[in-house]
DNA sequence: GCAAATGATCGACGACATCGACCGCGCAAT
DNA sequence: ATTGCGCGGTCGATGTCGTCGATCATTTGC
């Protein structure tokens, strides 16, 4: 279903999605014709959902990342939600089980932001930040099984 | 130092990295040579780290996916840290502040397989595991405020 | 074994990126 | 105020790249 070319060029793009086909094709050793079939049939099995950025956030201006544990207050959930949604500096936030219903990651400007943003959550949920002081593992493509 | 244009590249590019330079330049009213100049200087300023995919975790067999804290037990930091380097599930990894040393995601293929990837873990560290439900907000840019 | 389907290559054509030459605006110094 | 300079832009030519149709090889099923 997913051969070992189909790895090398969802690795490959992994490491820079603007590769031209051309050299995508060069290092497959395929012809350009062939690894664009393949690139498109990746995309249209869904298994490429997109191609897209790696900006530092720093040189953006948030110079402070958290991940902000998040358990809405009985029956604020909903609204929670939306606050959430709402809420630009949250870049990624996951529904959990657990004790916890969610786990934001958010970018800010300063501490006083980070205050900011969290006392607006805190007011309908109870809230757990840790500040991140470093990326041990910057996001990458977890093995492919298949 | 980084303007409206600057910005309207770096959304776009979020939105598809593999957009021509063509495009690119037609959407932001530019040419492409100017186009390409400033995409050059994003590089180079380091704002653009580089271009990736989004891969679909499901599809390249991993059902699953978690959020785990760890805390090292005395002493075993070095050792921990290099177990989560080793470790191929673990896409993600921060060091942060508070009770917990780490915040680790983990894509992995089934119950059995998070079981074990968390028990190797489990032998030097405190671990707490919160598996993923949903994604309420699905990785996406900051808002740019320089 | 043969037919058909799949997945590759080849070559030609059209689209695209890049480069050099040139232009215009804003700013600083005289 | 004017002149000179530098930054950031466009334009047009050239070479490279992607795409499409035709064709060929290899594997699968009958």
């Amino acid at each position: 279903m997913i051969d070992d070319i189909d790895r090398a060029i969802l690795e490959l793009l992994a490491g820079n999605s603007r590769l031209s086909l051309k050299d995508l094709a060069a290092r497959i050793q395929l012809s350009s014709p062939s690894t664009s079939e393949r690139l498109k049939r990746l995309e249209e099995r869904g298994i490429i959902r997109g191609y897209t950025i790696d900006a530092d956030p720093r040189l953006l201006g948030h110079q402070l990342q958290a991940i902000v544990r998040i358990r809405p207050l009985p029956g604020r959930l909903p609204s929670v939600q939306k606050l959430i949604e709402a809420t630009a500096e949250i870049v990624e936030c996951d529904k959990v089980t657990g004790e916890d219903c969610f786990v934001a990651r958010l970018f800010v400007r300063s501490m006083e932001h980070l205050d900011e943003v969290v006392d607006r959550i805190a007011e309908e949920a109870t809230t757990n930040t840790a500040i991140v002081k470093g990326q041990l593992i910057k996001r990458r493509l977890p093995p492919i099984t298949y």
